[in-house]
DNA sequence: AAGAACACCAACCGCCGTTAC
DNA sequence: GGTAACGGCGGTTGGTGTTCT
């Protein structure tokens, strides 16, 4: 595939892209997202790449349709939180933010319009009933648009916590939260939903897909790579031994990918 | 069987906060 | 302290698959 020198590709990500990208976040962790998006060779930019590992190809990422326990717990969060898509997704192990919202805006349009026919009846055609998107409609929580409004700027303006230790106080709060809904039985379910992913190696994509670099396997081993390399001179030291990567993944993955 | 409508998913964009220089 | 670069987040859009008529 050629590729103009300077031109950043957009669109799909193709098997072999994923392929090295998953290669390169083995050995680089998953930071540096330009850095990576520089010497993997992808005409993709830092926050493409990120993009695509964070809700594709990480691994211990679940695939499939939403649990009725995650669904519920979505719709508790939501109420609390907001949009606050990557805070709820934290809470839901395997689910990205990205999956979470587009859930949400399914879940919501299919109620909107749920609504809407039962509240407009066939004969008034009201222009004015349009949908709230702050309401809750299931099991009748209802969201004042003050009250997401309210929750979203707390956090925005980091009245919640200005010393960077939002997610200490912030946690602590979910754990009230959580008590205060009773949901224990859900966090329950979802534990031992958990299992299974967390029994296995959770970077096992690494160590599949990089198979020069076995001790890469473990988390503790990702960062301590990491730590190394950022301290090289980044661009001048890398290109004496990355094509040296790229040659060696491409005669072993490379084939048949076109 | 074909077309329309709907649902789901992947990806991009713009903004904002953080960090490094 | 100011500024630029980067990473993360939320909003939005477009494509594709599935279901319905």
């Amino acid at each position: 595939m050629m590729v103009a020198p300077d031109e950043t590709r957009k669109g799909p990500w193709t098997e072999q892209e994923d392929l090295q990208l998953m290669c390169f976040v083995g050995l680089f962790g998953d930071r540096r997202w330009d850095f990576i998006a520089k010497v993997s060779g992808l005409n993709r930019t830092g926050k493409s790449c990120r993009l695509r590992w964070v809700n594709y190809l990480h691994p211990g990422l679940k695939r499939g349709r939403m649990t009725p326990q995650e669904e519920r717990l979505v719709l508790e969060l939501h109420s609390q939180w907001g949009n606050r898509w990557s805070r709820i997704a934290r809470r839901l192990p395997g689910r990205t933010d990205n999956e979470i919202k587009n859930y949400w805006r399914t879940h919501m349009r299919k109620k909107a319009q749920e609504r809407k026919r039962a509240l407009s009846p066939p004969s008034s055609s009201s222009s004015t009933n349009s949908f709230s998107p702050t309401l809750d409609s299931t099991s009748g929580v209802s969201l004042p648009e003050s009250q997401i409004m309210e929750g979203r700027s707390l956090h925005d303006k980091g009245v919640i916590s200005t010393t960077g230790d939002l997610d200490v106080s912030g946690d602590r709060s979910e754990e009230e939260v959580a008590k205060g809904y009773s949901m224990d039985q859900i966090w329950k379910d979802i534990a031992l939903m958990q299992e299974d992913v967390s029994s296995g190696p959770v970077y096992e994509g690494g160590l599949i897909l990089c198979p020069q670099t076995p001790s890469m396997a473990s988390p503790s081993c990702w960062n301590y790579c990491s730590d190394a390399l950022w301290r090289m001179d980044d661009q001048e030291d890398l290109k004496m031994w990355l094509p040296t990567i790229n040659d060696h993944f491409v005669s072993n993955y490379g084939h048949g990918l076109e």
